[in-house]
DNA sequence: ACAAAAGTGTTTGCCTTACACCCATGA
DNA sequence: TCATGGGTGTAAGGCAAACACTTTTGT
């Protein structure tokens, strides 16, 4: 599989590439102006946005799936892509909403039969630098956007409950996820982790004392830099020890305990 | 579906009955004369020993599907059983011990085809109380056994990287997850809780500490009585306070720290 | 000079760790 | 009475929470 095709080719062309009843989402993450963000997708004859997903071609891994969603939908490799949970109750999907999504593409019900059986979602979350992702869609049927994870749409079937399940996989593993790492820039200040850290915790750090707590873990390296930032001292900016990290994560090394 | 039916009749009848490339697979741990266990099984045929699993009916939630295959090999219903990970890649089964599993059960290539692809296996974890759970075999054509934690033989395909990846997200998450609950008796001495809590980190747990920190928590209320236990002080008996422990699952208190 | 936000230091209290001591039991 | 293991207490150290104070910058 080399690219995603459009839906309409791949809803009815599907059953023969793909593994049947089996579909990846993904939770896409960003931070941008203090902000984290979800990228999500809507096909413009639908009303619902949508997380971006697509499905197992019967060459692939899972994650190797997940990867071509994500390099389709942001221009991105090498990405911090995680499973974190699968979603396969069978009412998951509303009956008539699938019905409906092939009816707006003018798919006969015969050629499209495989798409509204009950499909098992293999759900991953992927972390990435905002600044570096595009947004790849099909403008003629489709676009694209992010999201504030506070301000989430009505979404299409189980997608929000997929995203909440996200959201507090990473809040509970915290500790062991290299969030910064893999959503700043190479260069990022203090403030702006912290940001990041009260995004998902939902509620205040003390600003002090997460300072102190991330240096002295000693995962994170001063530069004699600052950046400009208003009417107001300018924060230093640091830059992360990549090797660190890695063992942090693979050790599972509490880089940030979870009672703040 | 209500019972598992014998393999032969699954493996060859199953392509209707079951959604295809999908499988379950079941880590039962149990807790036995200070002994961590997981449930194996085995064909007769077969040499190596496989983790309890089946398939997802086309009717079935996969949870569902799940709690069956419990059900089915130890005759044990509402036990507390969690999702943790899904494993599909491409070669985790061998094609040849696949195709080797059919030829020994007789069973011709193309009615066995739907078997031998690619199938992405949803991995579950269970806790259940040792004593209380029999085990059902058909004992024609298979086995049935208890191996401790730190014994696993050589097993099917990758099941022993199943059994490490369940054992290392019960590590990381011991402090939410209720193990003693699950998977001791109504009453049960301090030092055989310990004993799980040691088990499963894979480290011993200073005994007064332990005990201080659990009695501390307020999940145990101590009893009036004793175990005798051989030529020592025999050693009190406590009990779980229920509602305290459903409150902290589900608002993920911290049961037990694994800083220990 | 002042407001706003960043950086540094200090105090307090709790939790973990380590370990001393006592108790109960069977050989 | 001794060995074995359970139960209670305590002291030391480390970490986290709260907060005072200093520094920098634009208006």
């Amino acid at each position: 599989m080399e690219k995603e095709k459009p839906p309409f080719d791949t809803l009815d062309q599907g059953s023969g590439i793909f593994i049947p009843n089996v579909s990846v989402d993904c939770i896409i993450l960003g931070f941008d102006s203090g902000r984290l963000k979800v990228l999500l997708c809507k096909f413009k004859v639908s009303e619902k946005w949508m997380l971006p997903g697509g499905f197992v071609a019967k060459d692939e891994d899972p994650d190797e799936s997940a990867l071509r969603v994500l390099k389709g939908r942001t221009g991105l490799e090498d990405v911090y892509l995680r499973q974190f949970y699968f979603f396969g109750k069978k009412g998951r999907i509303g009956v008539e909403e699938n019905a409906d999504m092939l009816k707006r593409f003018n798919i006969r019900e015969d050629k499209g039969q495989w798409y509204t059986d009950r499909f098992i979602s293999l759900g991953y979350y992927s972390l990435i630098k905002y600044n570096e992702a595009q947004l790849f869609t099909n403008e003629e049927y489709e676009e694209a956007g992010w999201f504030d994870i506070n301000e989430i749409p009505s979404l299409y079937a189980d997608h929000k409950e997929i995203i909440d399940t996200a959201m507090s996989t990473i809040r509970r593993q915290i500790g062991f996820i290299p969030m910064g790492y893999e959503l700043l820039p190479e260069k990022f200040t203090m403030p702006e982790l912290r940001c990041i850290y009260e995004a998902i915790l939902g509620r205040e750090i003390d600003r002090r004392n997460f300072q102190r707590k991330m240096l002295s873990i000693g995962y994170i390296q001063p530069l004699n830099e600052t950046r400009k930032a208003g009417a107001h001292k300018s924060p230093n900016l640091y830059t992360f020890i990549k090797e660190k990290y890695a063992e942090a994560e693979k050790y599972g090394i509490q880089v940030m305990s979870n009672n703040f």
